[in-house]
DNA sequence: AAACATTTGTCCGTATGTATA
DNA sequence: ATATACATACGGACAAATGTT
């Protein structure tokens, strides 16, 4: 029996990282939802591993803040109010502003073009209202600008906020425009014209913008 | 035998945190050094406990970038060199000027007084040269403004950070100046005039000249 | 007040994987 | 190439702590 060549790269996973990646997973799309209780032995079986792995991926997720643990008592869910937006956007947008500014004078003009054609996808999806396909594409534009920012301190601090952002999204806290879409043609702009200043500033709009929807959002819902 | 009534609260702390907080003051402080090999049975030995704390806390030092792990190699505590200040102030100092921001129209001037008083200890430090006092007290006056800001994911982003600037102080990377005491009051007088755009600006800048001093006394050292 | 039930915290043995001789 | 040494990853059992009846 022929034995694949690249066998032992694809699925060569610990317990551990499989556990945090499907408890993270299923705090942010609901299927564990906020303040719900997180049976240790429980996910154990249900994922067929020991205590072990599951404990230390919790323990990951406390970190990330996605689940709290009260020694001897219990561990939970977050709860998580729609309002935080207004807690999670300020310091995100302000580590993004960051990151369109180191990254102006280091990102290529391959990787403008690049952004450019997620932008297209984004558009895309935003028309045909596939807020989720728009979500990821989003996620991919700001991805790509911190990663050309080659600060990895930058790129932890972000990414350890948008597991919160992904989770408001699905708790209908964030609501995707299309004015996001020229904003993002903006900041490309700025970038070709090596302009930090304002590309920063385009970037922290684009993400607090997204605090001012959510409560004319909020408005509209009670007329 | 009289029992102090006090005896629970103390020191009634699981053996992992204690292991994660002695571990974090090792490689703060030096102790254990950079590229160090970091073997589970004999920190478990050491610490007087199983091996099973001493995993959970490495794993949480591995979160916040004091240890690598290579799974199934080994662990060891991360390397640090003393340009990595210009990775760890940008975002620090761009989340420290949004707290400040976040914290002027919610600090009260009961704070605003103590944080004065508590520069004037961080002066009286760094008059008489006691810079390891300076930077405890200098540490203490931005945590009370993150406080203020009343934002819990701020909060996290920037403690998360912290270790890594005060493992570079041991490192002699960060330099404290006096110009910081001129600038803490600053801030104070912009809080006091309820200006969060000054505050925020001075914040930033605060942390943003620490790079610089240390490229000048680089250069210094050199000549 | 005390024993109980539940859940977390800890210990240690074993399996698995990696690097080296 | 095989074997060996070593470190981590995981499992399962026990101990401790908490809240409750």
């Amino acid at each position: 029996m022929p034995i694949p060549s690249n066998y032992s790269s694809p699925t060569r996973v610990s317990a551990k990282k499989r556990a945090f990646a499907q408890i993270q997973e299923w705090i942010i799309d609901g299927t564990l939802q906020p303040k719900e209780k997180l049976n240790d032995a429980e996910l154990a079986q249900a994922l067929g591993v020991s205590r072990t792995p599951i404990r230390e991926a919790l323990q990951l997720l406390n970190v990330q803040g996605l689940v709290e643990m009260f020694p001897g008592v219990g561990t939970q869910v977050t709860s998580v109010k729609k309002e935080d937006i207004t807690k999670i956007l300020p310091p995100l947008g302000a580590l993004e502003a960051l990151a369109a500014e180191l990254a102006t004078p280091l990102i290529t003009q391959d990787t403008i073009d690049t952004l450019r054609e997620i932008n297209s996808a984004f558009a895309r999806a935003i028309k045909k209202g596939d807020f989720y396909s728009a979500l990821k594409q989003d996620e991919k534009f700001h991805n790509i600008i911190v990663e050309n920012a080659q600060n990895q301190y930058l790129a932890n601090s972000v990414s350890n906020l948008q597991a919160h952002v992904l989770r408001l999204y699905f708790h209908q806290s964030i609501i995707l425009t299309d004015t996001s879409i020229d904003e993002h043609e903006s900041m490309l702009k700025a970038f070709e014209n090596r302009d930090p200043e304002t590309a920063a500033k385009i970037a922290r709009t684009n993400w607090l913008r997204a605090i001012d929807e959510f409560y004319a959002e909020q408005k509209d819902s009670r007329e």
